[in-house]
DNA sequence: GTTTTATTACGACTTGTGTCGTATGTTTGT
DNA sequence: ACAAACATACGACACAAGTCGTAATAAAAC
């Protein structure tokens, strides 16, 4: 478990996700894809990956031919440790349980959630 | 439930706090609880607090004599909800199963915890 | 009533993030 | 070999957040 400099931001996050699903990929892949949802330029993404390579540790890249490939250099299971123990002390006061019963009681969760966390909670059982 | 128009950051989520626990509050008061933790000057927190009256609709206040009292002007559960909305969305794509795992495999989990949750889950299959 | 003290108001600076425009370099098709 | 197409590099700007110094003002102490 390795330790989180400083809170990716929202577009880092983006990104990031967007790795974590397949890597590497190129900017204009990454591109592709967020323009797909949102209305913003290539170089943009380009500087952000830049940015997010050179100045801050998230992205690696290696070159090919013309292109440079992205992949994350940290693991998502990592950052969405981190994140969650930040927000849970700036939004719930540290009180993870309250965190956990406004989750259920959001209505954006969906059947196919609740019956994913079904199971995983039989096999936590078992495991106890 | 009424909308948040951007998020708290995270030092006006401080100050949201202090206040949702002990309303109304003095500049002078909400600084020393800050200081407790943090070092940070008074004029920053009073500034924090004229903006977030002023320019967001954060926080209300009145005068009394030469001090003002700041309340918050916007209801901690719906802050707790439009955050974590845009939390899952840009730390666990959107599932809240998963920032639920994390959350529950970041402490150690009872027994009791697991089952409490599964009588949660019950309540919610059957709300849909 | 004048000085001291407390409180608010205002302006300024710094850093980080998001956003591009333009310049420069590299392939590739002809 | 040259032009067109495409990628990266670099610099710039706007905006928000965090920070504080100093000025102004009001209350309290003397």
């Amino acid at each position: 478990m390795s330790k989180i400099n400083h809170q990716p931001s929202e577009a880092e996050l983006e990104i990031l996700q967007i790795l974590w699903d397949d890597q590497p990929l190129t900017v204009r892949e990454i591109h592709e894809i967020i323009s797909q949802t949102k209305n913003v330029g290539y170089t943009t993404v380009l500087k952000q990956m830049q940015r997010m390579e050179a100045e801050k540790g998230l992205l690696i890249r290696y070159k090919e031919g013309k292109v440079h490939y992205y992949s994350a250099a940290i693991q998502k299971s990592d950052v969405q440790t981190s994140s969650l123990n930040r927000f849970v002390n700036a939004v719930f006061n540290g009180s993870t349980s309250d965190l956990i019963m406004h989750a259920l009681g959001n209505q954006t969760t969906s059947k196919e959630e609740l019956e994913e966390l079904e199971k995983w909670l039989k096999e936590q059982k078992g495991k106890l």
